[in-house]
DNA sequence: CTAGGGTTAG
């Protein structure tokens, strides 16, 4: 019974006061506890949603919490509940859970906060057992009408991998918001359903920045970054409200669409909207300037930056690895290391890159011994790829091999197909073979490694292996993917494929080539037909090689653009070693900067030579 | 009490 209350915490002795109100742990509890039974003082004077929390925090019995707490008059629950938001986001948020068995062994009955809190612990811990009974709660204490929860409990099956039970119960919603929506449409991108997220994206009655935003990031994490422009395109025009996320997931898509005009014109957009500081921003803005061959633009951001984290370091030393400024890229990571910060795994891809890009074979085994010994970084096949290219590339194939069967883990696709790419620089059909034969199994479906193959064969004359891989690659179903340029006039995107004269200025095209061709052969110029994998006549071959995407992309932009203006060509597919000779003649032909962005790096031509020089 | 963001080997 609550005793009708004539004194007050005021008119406490202060060490009772002190007692009562202070209490930090399950002893004091008791001891204020004793306390006021003896000087036969109401029991609520201590405040209730503390006794709970003392008890639960502390792991005492929740019996002696409920035994006190049944004096109070007020519901209970609020209490239960204030001490169960505590333990869900405690570190050991299975007390939550713990706590809640016992509430319902005394019979108090949940409310939906309870249910909330004890589902945000299951939410942590990804327990589905005890997630289902509180979904068994929430249907039978009727609160299915409260959306917040029902939302958790959809967030909750798409955590554990169940969609199939999420779709059940966003079916049966009787009301869903715009959350309900974006959380489904974020667990079918994750279980790698993107038609089925479209589909629920272009279904939503209403869509917030929120639902935009991760549909454009969507897009680009499933490599359809055209895709997650265009949305944002449709943003705009409908006039949503971008935010600093938004920016940053169409920076991502202008990074790997290498829409250098977009990115800068959002760059100027974040600038203005006072998110350009945003050092999540910065970082993609750094990743879309390399990407898009600017790596001024990119040094720029990074120098600027007020505020610099591991991605930060880690894109700018890859930024200057894949643009071969190796040399610069161990700079920048002695600097970051100088200013006390803490390198990554993804740090170390970056240095080792830089160094298996410019054959810096000594510096490579040397990041990679000091990685673990130094700063306890176990390596992952992604490192372990890096220094088979390194090996690879300069020739130390049979340190590369060695290095393959020494491995702790199992060696992927990626691994075998860069000492395959090394034994075709370096003529060794033998360890091609091995490399192949493991191809074969680990990614039969790629058609590159049996281009190269047949191509080592073709190189060596040896004709009748080289058509044997042609059929086999046909037999398997494995078609050659055409090559395919493009470059930015005035802001529109040309694309170009290899042997396609069709365009409206075929002939233009082709005529400039046809000039450029006889300056080229005045400096010493050759055709390279060796490139040609097809057996026919030396003319026909020729044919074919001028047809190559990025030699139609270049004509087409020298036609169309200013004097003097770089010229940005982005490939599928990696240059040719013609198209490579040829363009360092053409950049100083015409005097033009020409940046290629082909599948794995950049090359920069300028006066007659390639950033890379010529170690690719 | 519920949903979205950055660097990664060929």
């Amino acid at each position: 019974m609550q005793v009708i209350m004539s004194s007050s915490l005021h008119s406490l002795p202060w060490s009772a006061q002190t007692l009562v109100s202070n209490f930090n742990s399950p002893l004091e509890l008791k001891q204020a506890h004793a306390h006021l039974i003896k000087t036969k003082t109401p029991l609520s004077l201590i405040p209730p949603s503390r006794i709970a929390s003392v008890c639960a925090l502390s792991h005492l019995d929740f019996s002696y919490a409920h035994r006190l707490l049944a004096h109070f008059h007020q519901p209970q629950i609020v209490v239960w509940n204030s001490c169960l938001k505590t333990l869900a986001e405690s570190d050991s948020p299975f007390d939550a859970i713990l706590l809640f068995r016992r509430l319902r062994e005394f019979d108090v009955v949940p409310d939906s906060f309870t249910c909330a809190f004890v589902l945000k612990a299951c939410t942590a811990l990804l327990d589905d057992k005890n997630g289902k009974i509180i979904h068994g709660v929430v249907e039978k204490f009727g609160f299915q009408w409260n959306i917040v929860l029902q939302n958790m409990i959809l967030n909750f099956y798409g955590l554990c991998g169940e969609m199939s039970t999420a779709r059940l119960v966003f079916d049966k919603m009787p009301q869903r918001d715009v959350v309900s929506w974006n959380v489904m449409i974020t667990h079918l991108v994750k279980s790698g359903d993107f038609e089925g997220a479209y589909g629920f994206f272009s279904r939503m009655p209403e869509r917030n920045v929120r639902s935009w935003t991760m549909m454009i990031s969507a897009c680009v994490h499933c490599g359809k970054p055209k895709e997650g422009v265009e949305l944002f395109m449709e943003m705009e025009k409908i006039g949503v409200q971008v935010n600093e996320v938004t920016v940053v997931a169409v920076l991502s898509a202008c990074a790997d669409l290498g829409a250098l005009e977009l990115g800068m014109r959002i760059h100027e957009y974040s600038k203005r909207s006072g998110f350009g500081r945003n050092v999540r921003v910065l970082n993609t803005l750094i990743d879309m300037y390399v990407k898009c061959g600017c790596l001024e633009e990119a040094r720029r951001v990074f120098e600027e930056m007020e505020e610099r984290t591991i991605v930060s370091w880690s894109a700018m030393i890859q930024g200057l690895a894949i643009h071969g400024h190796a040399q610069e890229a161990l700079r920048v990571f002695s600097m970051m290391i100088e200013m006390g910060v803490m390198p990554n795994g993804v740090t170390f891809i970056g240095l080792l890159h830089a160094c298996s890009h410019m054959g810096l074979v000594d510096e490579g085994r040397r990041f990679f011994s000091c990685m673990t010994r130094d700063y306890g970084i176990i390596p992952e096949i992604e490192h372990y790829g890096c220094m088979v290219d390194l090996y690879s590339r300069a020739g130390l194939l049979q340190e590369a091999h060695e290095f393959i069967m020494n491995m702790p883990i199992k060696p992927n696709g990626v691994v075998w197909g860069a000492l395959l790419g090394g034994c075709k620089v370096h003529k060794n059909i033998e360890l091609a073979e091995e490399a192949t034969s493991h191809l074969a199994q680990l990614d039969p479906l790629n058609d590159g490694y049996y281009i190269v193959l047949s191509n080592i064969y073709a190189e060596a004359e040896r004709w009748e292996d080289a058509s044997r891989v042609r059929k086999l690659m046909k037999n398997r179903g494995v078609k050659k993917k055409p090559g395919c340029s493009s470059v930015m006039v005035d802001g529109v995107i040309h694309e170009f494929v290899a042997g396609d004269d069709s365009h409206s200025q075929a002939n233009e095209i082709s005529d400039m080539w046809e000039k450029l061709l006889d300056y080229m052969k005045l400096r010493g110029y050759k055709p390279d037909t060796s490139v040609v994998l097809l057996d026919v006549e030396e003319k026909e071959k020729e044919k074919f090689l001028y047809g190559h995407s990025e030699k139609l992309a270049l004509c087409f932009g020298l036609i169309n653009t200013p004097p003097g203006s770089v010229i940005r060509i982005m490939k599928n597919l990696r240059v040719c070693e013609d198209c490579h000779a040829a363009f360092k003649l053409i950049s100083a032909i015409v005097n033009r900067e020409i940046v290629v962005r082909d599948r794995n790096r950049f090359h920069c031509f300028k006066d007659g030579a390639c950033s890379c020089q010529d170690y690719w």
